[in-house]
DNA sequence: CAAATAATGTTATAGTATAACATTGCTTAA
DNA sequence: TTAAGCAATGTTATACTATAACATTATTTG
């Protein structure tokens, strides 16, 4: 994965994305929002709130932990992140989302993450709920285990 | 749901079905851990750790995070409770699992949690993980979104 | 430009969880 | 049965995660 690609290309598109979305969404990817996506992206593996909070003091931001909140919860509500919750941590979001849902593979050796795309579990999440008469909102899937990377070490 | 059923008794059966896991898996359900699980049971929706610990110091038990933390620890590795990730908090399991897995309907508005049993949905995971190399150990699924209670309301 | 709104600054505190070491209790094998 | 070893709990302190509440600054819009 992190060893196959030019990482900076993968920040810039997801800040140039992050861009777009924002003019769609007519809202505004301030200074402060676009360096926590940036400091997201670099980490390239899920990263936490005062983990972000330290970096950002070591350059010309403020540190105080409701910045960081805030603009994570915002990052998250225009789908740019995703909070891996089992994690209490944050990772970028390069998939187009229809419905408020996210799948991950999480590897518990090296923590990379890996999200995922596949129809057919939510598929098969409606109907077992409809089942129930549950009216689904939002679907979070984190797969705990082993990726095929650390598999072979 | 809770309207329908005599709650002490299915409290009861989560007691008794804790003593024979604690057998099986030669373990042991001492007050502490047994009360805790109780009082998970009680609830009937996830509980969070710092309520059960004002619970338990209304009682006669120790009231500091570690026991409580501890009897969470054990009562999730027997698989007598889970944790629902986004909240925090812990709900009692009548099921049987063979894996560690779980999947839950998480009703926004009257926070009520079902537990699911869909194999289908392990399968379907599983097959997708290993197109990509990985090897689930793991699985938590949370479904947010309405129950049937609720919609009527 | 003024008013309204959005975003950020700031202080304080709430909420969640674990480390580390001491003590007590249970088990078991000589 | 009793000492040794291990499991469980007690205890203190602290780390980690997140938000409330109000002040200030920046941006947008009539």
């Amino acid at each position: 994965m992190w060893q196959r690609h030019q990482h900076s290309q993968c920040i810039k598109e997801a800040l140039s994305k992050a861009e777009q979305v924002c003019i769609d969404h007519q809202c505004r990817l301030t200074p402060i929002r676009k360096k926590v996506l940036e400091l997201i992206w670099k980490s390239h593996k899920p990263i936490k709130a005062y983990d972000l909070l330290a970096q950002l003091s070591s350059e010309d931001f403020i540190e105080k932990p409701p910045t960081v909140y805030r603009a994570l919860e915002f990052l998250i509500e225009n789908n740019l992140i995703h909070r891996i919750e089992s994690q209490n941590a944050y990772i970028g979001c390069n998939h187009d989302h229809e419905n408020l849902d996210s799948k991950f593979l999480i590897c518990e050796q090296c923590n990379q993450v890996e999200e995922l795309s596949e129809p057919k579990i939510n598929k098969t999440l409606s109907e077992v709920s409809k089942k129930q008469g549950f009216t689904p909102n939002m679907v979070n899937i984190e797969v705990h285990g082993t990726c095929s990377q650390c598999a072979q070490n």
